[in-house]
DNA sequence: CCAAAAGTGTTCTTTATACACCCATGT
DNA sequence: ACATGGGTGTATAAAGAACACTTTTGG
C-alpha cells in the first residue's frame, strides 16, 4: 500500500468590468521560476481537500465562505520535477474582484489575469485550467452559480455581460431580460445604482428559496 | 508534506435486459464482512487512477478497453475504519451484462445489481453511489456515452429504454425516433435482428464520425 | 389467426431567435 | 442639448409534447 503527497489546487475565478479573471501566483523559486501557475498547497494531517482548498483560499486571498468545487484529479507522473504528487483541482468563485491578493510562500506575486489571455502555465497547468473553464461552463449550465461572481445586488445587464464572457457568446437584451423575468428568482431589490452620468439600472438579487421552488420538478 | 493511502473505485454499470445494473462486491472480510460494496483497490507505484482503476477492472470482470470516467474525490476521514484515504471515484460503462464478474481478495462474491434496487453499501459508499448516478446521468446529457453501455448494434427500442432506465421517466416511441432521426449519427446498419417471436428489429450503431461532425457547432 | 413487439404522422404548445427604438440620468 | 448606457414588444422559426393505429414476424 503506498502513500502519496495529495496537493490542491484552486483556480479562482473572479469578475470585474464585465471581464472574466483568473487569480495566478508567479513562482519565486524553482521548478519554473518567474513563470505563473494555478495556486494551490498539500494536503496536511486531517484535512479533507476542500478543507486544504479553504485554508490555502484563505491563506492567499484572505477570503472565507467562498464557493469551490471539484472538477477533477491529476494523478499523471512528470508534472512536478521535484516528485510526484497527486492532485485534486478546485474552481473557486468570488464575488468580487475588489479582493485583493497576497503573495505567500512559493509566490512572487499574485495577480488577477484576464481569463480568455493569460500566460503560459507552470508544471504543465494549462491542461487543468482548460479543464476548469470547462467544468465552470458545465456547472453554470446546470445551477444557479453564476451569481457567486456577482455582488448580491447586480444589475441584469451585469449579468448578461457574464454570461457572454463565460461562454464567448452574444446574447440579445430582450431576449435575456425575458427569460430572467420568467425563471423567478432574479428578483428586483427595489433600489437602483446611483452617482453615474447615465440612467441608473435596477438592482436584482438571486433568490435561493426561490429557486429550489421553480426548479424542483424541472429536471428533464 | 504528509502521504496518504490513494484508493480508487469503481462503479461499474451495465445494461441487461431493459435494465440498467451495477456490479458490487460481497465483502469477504471485516470491515463490513457480508455487506456490500463498490469495486476498488489501492493505487500501486507509478500508476495514475485510470491505470489502478483499469487494472482493479480487469481483475474483477476480465474487462479491458472500457469507458472510464473519474467523477469526484472523497476525501473525508471515517469513511474506512482501518485508517484514512483518499479515493477517487470512477464510473465505468460496459456494453454487455453477458460479462461474469470474478470474486477477489476481499470479496466474497460479485453480483450485478438492479441500478435502482441495491443494498445498503459498506463504508458508507451509498453517497458515492448516488453521486455516481448524478454523473453519469450529467455525462449521458452532455455526450454520446450511452452507447457505452449498448452492444454494438442495437435497436432503437432498447436505446429508448435504456434512456427510460437512467432518467426515470417515460418516453414517446415516435417523438423519440424523430429525435433519433434528426440527430443523424445514429445509423441503420442494414441488419435486423432474427429468432425471436416477433417483427425483428432494425439494427443500428453510433457513428462517432458522424457524431463530430454533427455536434462540432452545436455548443450552446 | 393470435401474440408480441416494431414501426409510423399530425396537431398543438412552448421555447428560441431576430430585430430597432425610446428612456432616465449627469454634465 | 447631448452623451451614455438602461430598458422595452412583436413576429417568425424551431423544438418539444401529446396522441393511436398498422405491420411484421413466429407459433
Amino acid at each position: 500500500m503506498n502513500h502519496y503527497p495529495v496537493t490542491v489546487d484552486s483556480v479562482i475565478f473572479g469578475y470585474s468590468k464585465g471581464e472574466l479573471m483568473v487569480a495566478l501566483i508567479e513562482r519565486e523559486r524553482d521548478p519554473f521560476k518567474g513563470m505563473w501557475a494555478i495556486p494551490g498547497g498539500f494536503m496536511e494531517g486531517e484535512e479533507t481537500a476542500e478543507e486544504t482548498a479553504r485554508r490555502e483560499l484563505q491563506e492567499e486571498t484572505g477570503l472565507a465562505d467562498i464557493f469551490l468545487e471539484q472538477f477533477h484529479v491529476f494523478s499523471s507522473h512528470g508534472r512536478d520535477p521535484r516528485g510526484r504528487t497527486i492532485t485534486v483541482a478546485f474552481f473557486a468563485l468570488i464575488n468580487s474582484d475588489s479582493k485583493e491578493l497576497f503573495a505567500t510562500e512559493d509566490a512572487w506575486q499574485a495577480k488577477w489575469w484576464p481569463a480568455y489571455k493569460i500566460p503560459p502555465l507552470a508544471f504543465g497547468q494549462d491542461e487543468m485550467y482548460s479543464c476548469a473553464l470547462k467544468a465552470l461552463r458545465n456547472h453554470v449550465k446546470t445551477g444557479p452559480i453564476a451569481f457567486e461572481l456577482l455582488p448580491k445586488e447586480f444589475t441584469l445587464t451585469e449579468l448578461q455581460k457574464l454570461y457572454e464572457q463565460l461562454f464567448n457568446i452574444e446574447i440579445d437584451t430582450r431576449n435575456f431580460r425575458r427569460k430572467v423575468a420568467k425563471v423567478g428568482y432574479i428578483v428586483p431589490t427595489g433600489k437602483k445604482q446611483a452617482g453615474l452620468k447615465h440612467r441608473p439600472a435596477l438592482l436584482y438579487s438571486f433568490d435561493p428559496k426561490l429557486y429550489d421552488e421553480f426548479s424542483k420538478e424541472s429536471f428533464f
